[in-house]
RNA sequence: GGGGGCGUAGCUCAGUUGGUUAGAGCGCCGGCCUGUCACGCCGGAGGUCGCGGGUUCGAGUCCCGUCGCUCCCGCCA
């Protein structure tokens, strides 16, 4: 086991020296302008400067006190350089202010740039080949000892990491990343600006609307008892932008959600929102592989140049699982249905019968214990699934598999070449309705990819394409929107639809019977949204909208607004609808996730400089904190709960 | 709301079957040291074992509760 692990550690620690590398040119094309405190970017010296005089600033990263020779690796954001202090060349006074510096006191010092000669040179530093010897030394500030050390990345608890937030941002891996995601945003704002873009802002005081994620909340004190809401992304403001004609907007903005954390998950974040008009489907995804190659290339981010693959919702779900797949390994999910269609087995024949499906995975050679499978099993009843059927296909062809005497040979000839197999391999095969077995097997292919690192060392960006419009609510009562209500619908064929065709009796309005191709119902459209999926996570994802009056207002009357409700709650989007707007479409990345696939991070608490933690709080500052009874009465609240005890 | 993991020195961790005074590395403090770069050598200080309760002759260790962090499920148009 330690093999793998080891090759993991290697792989994250050359990955880090190439951001190290990447974000240098961060201070490239800014020269410092010299003042009394510094001459130079510290870490961007280098041999042509020798036998310059120079003056740096920065932090006391490393001391080396020999007693009579002091080497003090001085840190400032471009990197180190190694600055010597000798009484023969900075005198009595600068050398005894030297010998009381310590780790993370604030210097400016003064002297010549000098060559180190071969022997004495660092190859692991950038600045190895040259140091600077002092002449004159300023302490500008001195430090406590921090609770953890700046020149090492080592782990340290998280909620100290984040308690002392300033000492964690000044170590190399902690820095690295939000210097990269900084490079990221530079990109992105360079690349929009060049593709006509104009950075329009809108407002953080909004009003509640309901659906989608809960709201945080502010109250008004100019009129008590009314609320606004944080907006979870500027959708309509952007819309009522194509409507007022700017055609090309976009904001680097922090949207908000009060919803559960997650790794992957903040409740504050940040959007690159963008939104076009007079534009179809594949001119904003072809606007956004350019935009995004972009920002990927700034990231250090290597992926295929575009254009990206596309896939269908449908074909991802049925292959992967789920609509982001992530296909750095195989794994894929076949379908065995028509392969199983006459079989006897009980539990096969009663899901088939009952419109249910069958479908395998072939997890080939890993060697999986009988425990493992026995957990197998639990991940997926946990998803659930009724059970979970596994086979090992013997040397001989032969199948090991409690429900191997329940199948015919042909059956179980048949699935082994549906499914590839070959002697050594194991199978796993799931019985139940399509959605649920296809929920089971993508868990358990991600869960076996984590098991055995089953996945290839490169990236996969690709969209996915032809979403549903509608799904059933969770109750089975309404229709939903699957990506938002303001999508524009389409036909399983991609053709427009009308209000008529959405309309009660129309098309595809509710009541229709799925497997008609006359009156198919909400559940038949499309919508024409997108997401861009980058090794399985969901980055990106946008729709063309609805822009004429009577088909918004025919989606909204599915959704199960009424007249009265859709103006009361969308009445500012339907007006601007009203006004004449032009077809448009938008899309919306996740900086933070995309900082952290760049920088290769789990979680994008290190990709975000002051995160919130698993429970909403941020320890440096101690938010969420009660507030003065003043403060509450004066917004007319009174709290049902009482503070927790500090 | 539910399930799993973690909590011992400033940091990272070890701590056996419940048994004497709770250890290591790093850091910190003091001393020595003119070519180190994770400098080296010598010496020293430093502990509410998250918190509360219980079992026991005896608890870092076992039990109950609680707090915090973390991962996941639910939730996230």
């Amino acid at each position: 086991m330690s093999a793998p692990d080891s090759a993991a550690t290697d792989r994250t620690a050359a990955h880090d020296d190439r951001i190290r590398d990447l974000v240098r040119d961060t201070v490239g094309s800014a020269p410092v302008a010299p003042n009394r405190y510094r001459s130079n970017w510290a870490g961007l010296v280098d041999e042509g400067q020798v036998g310059e005089t120079l003056r740096v600033a920065g932090w006391v990263h490393r001391r080396r006190d020999h007693g009579g020779l002091i080497f003090v690796d001085l840190r400032d954001r471009s990197g180190l350089l190694q600055v010597v202090f000798d009484p023969d060349s900075c005198g009595p006074e600068a050398f005894a202010a030297a010998e009381r510096l310590r780790p993370e006191h604030v210097l400016s010092v003064a002297g010549e740039l000098t060559g180190r000669g071969a022997e004495h040179v660092n190859p692991k530093m950038t600045t190895g080949t040259v140091e600077l010897r002092a002449s004159e030394l300023q302490t500008l500030a001195e430090a406590e000892t921090p609770a953890f050390a700046v020149d090492e990345d080592g782990p340290v608890d998280e909620l100290l990491r984040l308690k002392q937030r300033v000492i964690d941002l000044r170590r190399q891996r902690t820095k690295d990343a939000i210097l990269l995601r900084s490079r990221i945003v530079r990109s992105i704002r360079e690349a929009m600006d060049e593709e006509g873009f104009l950075d329009i802002e809108t407002p953080y005081l909004t009003r509640s609307t309901p659906e989608g994620a809960r709201d945080f909340l502010v109250p008004s004190r100019l009129q008590p008892g009314t609320f606004y809401a944080l907006p979870q992304s500027p959708q309509l403001f952007k819309q009522l932008f194509m409507v007022a004609g700017f055609e090309r907007y976009y904001q680097v903005v922090r949207c908000f959600r009060d919803e559960d954390l997650r790794a992957d998950r903040q409740p504050e974040f940040t959007q690159l929102d963008a939104e076009l008009s007079f534009v179809d489907q594949d001119d904003v995804m072809g606007t956004f592989e350019r935009v995004m190659a972009r920002a990927f290339e700034a990231g250090g981010l290597d992926a295929v140049a575009p254009a990206w693959e596309r896939m269908s919702y449908d074909e991802a779900v049925l292959r992967y699982g789920n609509d982001r797949p992530d296909r750095r390994f195989g794994l894929e999910i076949q379908e065995l249905s028509t392969a199983l269609k006459d079989t006897e087995f009980k539990v096969f024949a009663g899901t088939l019968a009952s419109g249910g499906v069958v479908r395998g995975i072939n997890a080939g050679g890993l060697t999986v214990p009988r425990k493992q499978l026995d957990e197998l099993t639990e991940i997926a009843k946990k998803a659930g699934a009724g059970g979970l059927v596994w086979g090992f296909v013997e040397p001989d062809g032969s199948w090991r598999s409690p429900i191997a005497k329940f199948l015919t040979p042909e059956e179980i000839e048949a699935i082994k070449t549906t499914l590839d197999a070959s002697p050594g391999d194991l199978l796993l095969i799931v019985a139940d309705k399509a959605p649920v077995a296809a929920n089971v097997l993508g868990v358990l292919r991600l869960e076996l990819a984590d098991r055995f690192d089953l996945r290839e060392d490169r990236n996969d960006v690709l969209w996915i394409v032809d979403f549903p419009s509608f799904e059933r609510s969770a109750d089975g009562q309404r229709w939903d929107a699957v990506h938002h209500p303001f999508t524009q619908p389409c036909a399983p064929d991609g053709s427009d639809v009308t209000a008529e065709d959405l309309a009660p009796g129309g098309r595809f309005g509710d009541g229709g019977d799925p497997n008609s191709t006359t009156y198919p119902g909400p559940g038949a459209l499309r919508s024409r949204a997108y997401d861009l999926v980058v090794n399985g996570w969901e980055v990106g994802g946008g729709s063309i909208r609805i822009n004429r009056v009577d088909q918004q207002q025919a989606v909204l009357s599915l959704l199960g607004f009424s007249a009265e409700d859709a103006q009361e709650q969308f009445g500012f989007l339907l007006d601007g609808l009203k006004a004449g707007a032009p077809p448009h479409g938008g899309i919306a990345f996740g900086i933070d996730r995309l900082a952290a696939l760049c920088a290769r991070r789990d979680s994008l608490r290190d990709v975000i400089a002051f995160p919130k933690t698993a429970s909403g709080g941020d320890p440096l500052t101690g938010a969420p904190a009660p507030v003065e009874a003043k403060q509450l009465g004066e917004l007319g609240i009174k709290s049902t709960v009482a503070p927790p005890a500090a």
